[in-house]
DNA sequence: AAATAATTTGCGAATTATTTGCAAATCTTT
DNA sequence: AAAGATTTGCAAATAATTCGCAAATTATTT
């Protein structure tokens, strides 16, 4: 069982507050100290949210901590997220058009995850910006 | 510049010969330390395959390593690549379906950037072993 | 609302992955 | 094959993450 700790609750307000960004367990720390919040329940409680799949850890070059990013399953779960690397807004699939996705690579063999996949491009307002 | 030394040779044939998979440092040395490598040189090569962009790192949940996968850029240019997270093993789309793709996303003012992409899943080996 | 049980916290210490310093070895160029 | 440049291997240093345990919090029962 879970508890409702104050912990919890000012981490995961962190993580939902940055929804597209990525942060080391350092930097939360960091951000979140002045609530008086333990390095340890730092770690203890990203770790937690990133087995129940609330959390992906994310690997960057060159450093040697990693990375933790939220994943809103209310809204995520089942969709195929799209991330623009201009402005770092998501959005996802009509589910029709995921269909017609997963047909594709089911030729080719292969099951695709919606979960686990985020689609890296650019949107429309960015395209169009230039 | 560069020298092309017998430890930077074993690391690159290695990596070639399992394209497709990831790896840990550790996994590295264990697979390399009969050719008496040592961990300092698989570390530092590593890095500098990173660096070069001819090795991605990737984060695994769970796991406070990191993981390395070789990419050949001349066959990975363009490419939307699938990695299977089961096996590790990764292929890329034929260009008759990626571009089908393109234009799914297109028509949903979303212009996806393949290099930057990774479709996550399982492929049909893994799919059949159950 | 007290008492009890269950879980989590914070601290510091322990682990463990990765990096580094340096002398010796190896590679490249002349 | 000598000189110069870079890399290696080792052991020690560093830094990220986990762990042990007593005290604090949260939930449940009385």
């Amino acid at each position: 069982m879970e508890y409702k700790t104050k912990q919890r609750v000012i981490l995961l307000d962190f993580f939902c507050k940055n929804e597209d960004v990525s942060f080391s367990a350092e930097q939360i720390y960091e951000n979140l100290k002045s609530t008086g919040i333990s390095q340890s329940a730092v770690y203890r409680n990203i770790r937690a949210l990133e087995e129940s799949g609330k959390v992906r850890k994310i690997a960057k070059a060159g450093s040697r901590e990693a990375f933790y990013q939220y994943v809103d399953l209310d809204d995520c779960k089942g969709h195929l997220h799209m991330s623009c690397k201009k402005c770092g807004k998501t959005t996802h699939l009509e589910d029709k058009e995921a269909e017609i996705l997963s047909k594709i690579f089911s030729k080719s063999n292969f099951e695709i995850d919606n979960d686990s996949t985020v689609i890296y491009g650019t949107c429309k307002d960015c395209e169009n910006k230039k």
